[in-house]
DNA sequence: ATTCATTGTTCTTAGCACGAACGGTACGCG
DNA sequence: CGCGTACCGTTCGTGCTAAGAACAATGAAT
């Protein structure tokens, strides 16, 4: 039972990242959920919440949380469907143009820092095998099953030295 | 966005590891958490729960279920430290051996399956770059933050972004 | 001998995910 | 028009997991 297996390495360095990606977010006032709602309303404005919930493989009741955050953040709007009034039509504000570049920056950092130890080329290697395995395994782009929400607060397991 | 996304695809494929691999030890009655204990005490037998816990990076009152469970199951003994008796000195029983071949196998399948879509060469190709950035991340062989113990089956929460 | 630290355990508390139930709206059909 | 059914968003209750505090037993120190 070897631990260095490709898929051990695999889940360790993601869980990793995803830890380290919800502390990048949470400077800016976000969950990694929350992000992954910005995400999808910008590809596609005007989606009602249950198409959202579908969308992100979630719950629609969490759906109501996490809008609810959002909009009282001021980035988000829930705007009623005019030709079916059971519907919220869901857009971004404005004020959200700013935050959506503060969080794209955040992604850009991350992904330079998890693999500032590869070349640019050594990098899209790894990107490519990566996408082979994701696609072979089925996984859409933009959805992964879940990890905690807020893993930045209080004492955690173990965790790397250089922070 | 066109960047690498590499971080969120690490995320994302390692979720999916995570979760396969706990269904697959779940076939044979054991959680994630359970098989690091016994990798741990395989590796060094005679350890106590304390170490175990920080060895793990879990709570030492976690370590007395799983240990309970394991001791119940036959595959682990708690016998007392001689020199110590606070300690118990944990150790695997004869008939943990087969078990262990068992969970060998498992994540032999495991690793074989997430990179059935790789050729050999691309796979060694892929071990080395994850095992630089696990190290360059300061992550320890064999331990990774938590994961939940039992992620079963059906969608999830979600996270991240993809431009 | 007394006092303090450590080990393993139990108990209590907080947080979260999920399903069930509820008001409000739309649509079909007689 | 009246009625029943189906859908959307929301709230409530439940079960589960994780983490911290408190406790008995043992050892170490002065």
């Amino acid at each position: 039972m070897r631990p260095s297996g490709v898929a051990f390495l695999l889940a360790q360095i993601g869980a990793h990242a995803a830890g380290r990606f919800a502390d990048r977010v949470a400077g800016l006032g976000l969950t990694p959920a929350q992000v992954g709602v910005l995400r999808v309303v910008a590809q596609q404005p005007g989606l009602s919440q249950q198409a959202l919930a579908t969308e992100l493989g979630v719950v629609p009741s969490k759906v109501v949380a996490l809008v609810d955050a959002l909009e009282h953040r001021g980035v988000l709007e829930r705007r009623r469907d005019p030709g079916d009034r059971r519907l919220y039509a869901l857009h971004l504000s404005v004020s959200a143009t700013e935050l959506l570049g503060q969080v794209r920056e955040a992604v850009r950092q991350h992904d330079q820092e998890l693999t500032s130890v590869l070349t640019p080329a050594e990098r899209d290697q790894l990107a490519g095998l990566l996408r082979r395995i994701a696609d072979a395994q089925g996984l859409k782009p933009g959805v992964h099953p879940g990890y905690r929400d807020r893993l930045g607060s209080g004492p955690e397991p173990e965790r790397g030295p250089r922070d």
